[in-house]
DNA sequence: TATGAATGAGAATTCATTCAT
DNA sequence: CATGAATGAATTCTCATTCAT
């Protein structure tokens, strides 16, 4: 079997697990269902995964990887603009595709849990060893900055280009943003789709009105 | 035995499942730890709590009121001062109670996805029934609008007072000003104690700076 | 608490243990449930009862003496008549009976099974051990050949007085009687109350035939 | 694994659980034991048999393929032989069945009463709701009413033939004999192997004098 | 490569029974 | 006598993982 077929089966696995995983959540997902959903054996599964924690991981990554693909599209599509323009790209593009993508978000924040109980490491807790190990989790580990560094350079440039004004350090801006987008995406996948009922809030107004909030936040 | 002893049980054993579930996860956290570790037998946390999603809620609740209470408490005690002063509080309690307590959030945050899969109600999924029936998941039902609705209530107050000048509808100024923060602690919460070294923000000034766009918001 | 109280409290445990015996089956019955039941706590179902098994095989023994006193009151009732009228009214009551008390006989039936598996006595089963111990067991040994002894009794002196001319031994006469009518309750207990329709048998003009059959093997 | 091998594997588990079962009783019968004494783990039971019910019902229905397929090779081996002829054949193949296998009619009465309860559906009982959901109780249930039919038609056939005098209707006069053969079975099974000690009657005598009632309600 | 039968550690949960109050 | 909190042994059932074929 050629590297390509091998990539499509990986493909249909990761596939077929972000489904069940999504649906169920990672405790009540289970393997066989999996295996199933892909239309092949446990056995195969396993022999391209590790084991769950691992296949979970791989999502993980292909979750960091359409983000940092996004992210580096827009920037290479738009060489020519300002800082400035490519930061509120980057955002629109966060917050439209957290509309009907949030599970990949969810999982990254997961990621992130587990990167703090990792830095953390407490001593008697076998927590998550199993993820660790895994040879996805290593590869996020070499990624994770990425979207960070590709952000805070967009920043950066807009701060020489003059089209952000804002004094605190580059960092700190992007963390701000991050956050407030963050915490929209989070009360979004909260509210769910009927987000307007259950706050009162006008969805599309909403964002807008973030929108408005992180230019002001560049520009000032 | 009175009514007195029940709960300081109640209390044990909650405190015990609060320490085991935060170590490991709701999945990996066992029973048997959590009764051993409040100093009893399995047998009487079944007799406490339903089942292990009940007890969990029961976190949860806990959770909701501490958040409650002190949003109240703000409120009593500053009764005297203007919207914008009671809303500034809050914050700032919001996200100093977030440096130690962060994993009560996590709790919540947790719980609003509980309620989102809910509403959607995605028929075939056997998705935490065990928790619907929780009776703790009940009252939190009852309750959780309820932080919404001091904040929102104490946002038209400084709309009357003239110390809130921004002209959106309450309900989006504090669902913008609660996904900034709740991003801001979200980051933390992955960032963990360390915060400062990841992404090379010190912690404390980011909090001031996200305290004076919280300020800006509600001036503008 | 005299002697009279008590046995209200027996009773009204024996009461509620029935109801829920027979709803939910030896196995599923709970303790907690019949006591709740019966309007006390379980403690006090153990006072009363060395344990659940105790408590089924006063129940039996309960319905060892319902049959055994209804038996009695016949012969009393009918000392003149001859030994084939006795029969054939015994008969008539068990029929009736039945048709509303088939818990009672199931309770017999059961017993039998555990008196034939004690005799038995399968050396490595712990098969009810708890129940030969019980204390309504032993005095149920001491009363379940009388209903035998009761019948036989009735046959033997319809022999002698001429009404029953059947030459086989009495014993043979009974057992086999019995087993038309075992048979008889056993087919309509499973047939339920819509008998009629499941087998396509009138339920009365049934009842009447086994009667006729029962009086022809007297005479033969 | 071919179907060969599952099938096998099936009926080591069957004959397993009949030994575990028919010593113990469903209630004190372990799913260890059983596997145990399959030569297998409790994972492997598991996965041929969905339950501790569903396993038991697979019992059940093995009992009744077996009396249903005892009743067919008589009748085809009987074809010329009178309607009357067919009926004492079957109940004689009945009786000597069941002095060696009464395990199985236990089986097939504690069938009867599920049925019952079923149809009867007590609303708040839960009772033994994983019995209705087995595969084998469907079974059953398409199945149960054969011996029945079968019987029934012998006895048509031997109205018409003119070897069967009884000139009740076939249902009424199966549902007589059939009674008569289970209350003797009970008995029989009650009484144990040494059930002459018991009611101080001779078995093979009784059994005889069953036979020649049974001829004689067909003849009257 | 591919399968899916087989394993067995592991966990949740139950409930009869006890006993301090 | 009466209670019901407390125990913990007992058991069912699950499911990630392995491995013979």
């Amino acid at each position: 079997m050629g590297i390509y077929e091998r990539q499509e089966r990986e493909k249909a696995i990761i596939d077929a697990a972000e489904n069940v995983f999504f649906k169920y959540g990672f405790r009540n997902a289970k393997m066989e269902d999996i295996a199933k959903k892909a239309g092949m054996s446990k056995g195969l599964v396993y022999f391209y995964f590790q084991n769950k924690e691992d296949l979970y991981m791989a999502i993980t990554l292909k979750a960091f990887e359409i983000i940092i693909s996004a992210y580096q599209k827009i920037l290479e599509e738009n060489v020519n603009k300002t800082g400035k323009e490519k930061i509120l790209l980057i955002l629109k593009m966060y917050l439209d595709f957290s509309n009907n993508n949030y599970h990949y978000y969810e999982t990254i924040f997961n990621y992130m849990s587990i990167v703090r109980a990792d830095l953390q490491s407490q001593e008697d807790s076998i927590f998550q060893s199993d993820i660790k190990e895994s040879l996805y989790y290593q590869k996020i580990k070499n990624l994770h900055n990425l979207p960070v560094s590709l952000v805070v350079g967009a920043i950066k440039e807009g701060m020489k280009d003059g089209s952000i004004k804002n004094a605190h350090n580059p960092q700190t801006i992007y963390v701000t943003l991050w956050a407030l987008v963050i915490g929209y995406i989070k009360l979004n996948i909260t509210m769910g789709e009927k987000n307007e009922t259950v706050y009162h809030v006008d969805a599309s107004a909403w964002q807008k009105y973030i929108f408005e909030i992180t230019e002001k936040i560049l520009n000032e």
